[in-house]
DNA sequence: CGTGTGACGCGGG
DNA sequence: CCCCGCGCCACAC
């Protein structure tokens, strides 16, 4: 396994419940602030066996990046389960659940 | 080895 | 807010 995908697991699994990070954010603070789709990618192979919070990451634009009807609807009601509020145009407020990386 | 594809990001209209 | 284009990068064909 790579250092980068594993540094992307390891900050992964250590999300605060009820707080969330952009795809952006982990890349930078794994060491490629290029890589956001890589840590996407790695999410899509990884988080089913690894269980891990993939739920808690979204895109930098605070909104969920699945497409509805596929796995948009699961991921918003994960985070919803955490207490994390949607806005009526379906985006969280940063302010209140973003969690600043170490 | 060229080409197409994203669970992305940023700027612009 | 929505839609586009462009840059980016690992991967599948």
């Amino acid at each position: 396994m790579e250092w980068f995908t594993e540094q992307v697991i390891g900050l992964i699994s250590q999300i605060p419940e009820g707080k969330f990070v952009s795809y952006g954010q982990v890349a930078k603070a794994c060491g490629k602030p290029r890589a956001a789709r890589q840590v996407a990618r790695i999410l899509k192979t990884y988080s089913a066996k690894l269980n891990l919070p993939w739920h808690r990451v979204i895109n930098s634009q605070f909104k969920i990046s699945l497409g509805k009807g596929n796995g948009y609807e699961e991921q918003k009601s994960l985070l919803i389960a955490e207490g994390i509020v949607f806005d009526n145009n379906d985006k969280i407020d940063p302010r209140k659940y973003r969690w600043d990386i170490e």
